[in-house]
DNA sequence: ACCATTAAAATTTTTAGACCAATATTAGGC
DNA sequence: GCCTAATATTGGTCTAAAAATTTTAATGGT
């Protein structure tokens, strides 16, 4: 009997978790769900996969982690389906990857002087009133968290701030390449305490990049956007020589 | 007895095995653990934190899908620990997101043209020999299984291609975030057949931008990378139009 | 001494069933 | 009509045990 493996293929055995969540995921993303749905609970599920319960809840809790179904308890609880995902779980992971592989912040910075730059042209060319509305909004917000007594978390509004240009732009790979980006960059920053000057002068930048945006001018959206992240660099290089 | 909220947080009963997770996760990036290094099996877990072995079970899952260890099954084996990670479940989970956001080869192809040449023109700074001569050998396959009779999953190699270049940056932001694009980019891209002419002229473009990391020439490679993933790009446009 | 086969052991994987906790609904009482 | 308590549903956790898998050890024949 030559030759046998050309006839058969090794049969290869999966986990059960894993064909359950694969299928669950396919009728996912073919929108066999419609928003909101509800997955049947894990029983029925059981049932119907003839699988065991904790088959199905790693299943169900493996499309939880990767942002397709949040689970509620209780009566009417459930996996319910999220249309469009949601991402922050994944980020999370990914900033704790990140972490792991001790990422500087010269990688992160680079990476963003030349994504975030670009991100704002795309933007200028789609700005509305309203979204120049939320970016004045916030900046404002954070510019008057320094003046009350209790100025806690205070770059806190940042992050939103450029989360709001990448959303402006429409383009899906754009938001979550920056939302990893300044996932990343948020935490490394909580390790540096820094002082409300340096804070404020970057903030007041903001102004510059909303005018651009108003205008449409996307030279010019491209231009102050680099130079708002420059000066973040610069602002770490600074912090850095202060540490050594 | 006023503002009792002043005095008592909410408790929050958050999940057993999102807190052995945790734990489990910090150790990992602190360190604690070494390259290869076996977590204690899943009882032993369940004793030292005192929960179930299910939770346990689930934490580790969790650890597993984010790549922070491997399981092997049988004697010798339980959770080993990976020190840099393994980005590669993430990034399939991140493409089956935009897969469910039904994002668009525009999008896709907008991100590349801004992010990739960039990228080419940093690794242009780092690149030695033995890159060059990784690079070659892909390109030389690739063309190479274009002869052979059995010309299946022609493109296969040309992400390898753009993702060593990637790496040879050294960033490891660049890397995580192409991985990302490249791996949304080959599923799009399995969905349209590809006539040999076409592949075999992008492929011949790589030859430039080897050439230009070869001569070290920065502002080439980004020239050359430009080049070429427009021309991916206009290729698209052209199979876009057939569809249609 | 060497090699192949077999048995044993350690570990994850899956299953089953029970009980706990949370929550929306329902029924009852005022 | 409103509040309260009971109830049913569903996920969360735990325990126990059988099944599968893989390495290691033992066995035995040559």
């Amino acid at each position: 009997m030559p030759d046998e493996q050309n006839f058969f293929s090794p049969v290869q055995a999966e986990r059960i978790s894993h064909l359950i969540e694969a299928q669950l995921k396919e009728a996912i993303i073919k929108h066999h769900y419609r928003a909101g749905d509800k997955l049947p609970s894990e029983r029925e599920l059981a049932d119907m996969f003839g699988a065991s319960r904790s088959s199905v809840r790693e299943a169900i809790r493996s499309l939880e982690r990767s942002g397709f179904v949040v689970v509620k308890k209780g009566v009417q609880g459930g996996a319910f389906v999220l249309q469009k995902g949601d991402s922050t779980l994944m980020v999370n992971h990914l900033r704790d990857m990140m972490r792991l592989r001790q990422v500087s912040l010269d990688e992160i910075l680079q990476a963003r002087l030349i994504i975030e730059p670009e991100v704002a042209a795309a933007a200028a060319e789609k700005a509305t009133p309203r979204d120049i509305e939320l970016l004045e909004e916030i900046t404002r917000d954070q510019l008057r968290g320094f003046d009350s007594e209790n100025p806690v978390m205070q770059f806190d509004r940042h992050p939103r701030f450029h989360r709001i240009i990448a959303e402006m732009t429409g383009n899906q790979v754009f938001i979550i390449i920056m939302q990893i980006l300044l996932e990343i960059h948020a935490f490394r920053m909580n390790q540096f305490k820094l002082d409300e000057k340096t804070i404020r002068e970057i903030t007041h930048q903001h102004d510059g990049i909303i005018e651009a945006l108003k205008k449409k001018d996307k030279a010019l959206a491209f231009e102050e956007m680099k130079k708002h992240v420059l000066a973040v660099h610069q602002m770490h290089e600074v912090l850095d020589a202060k540490e050594n």
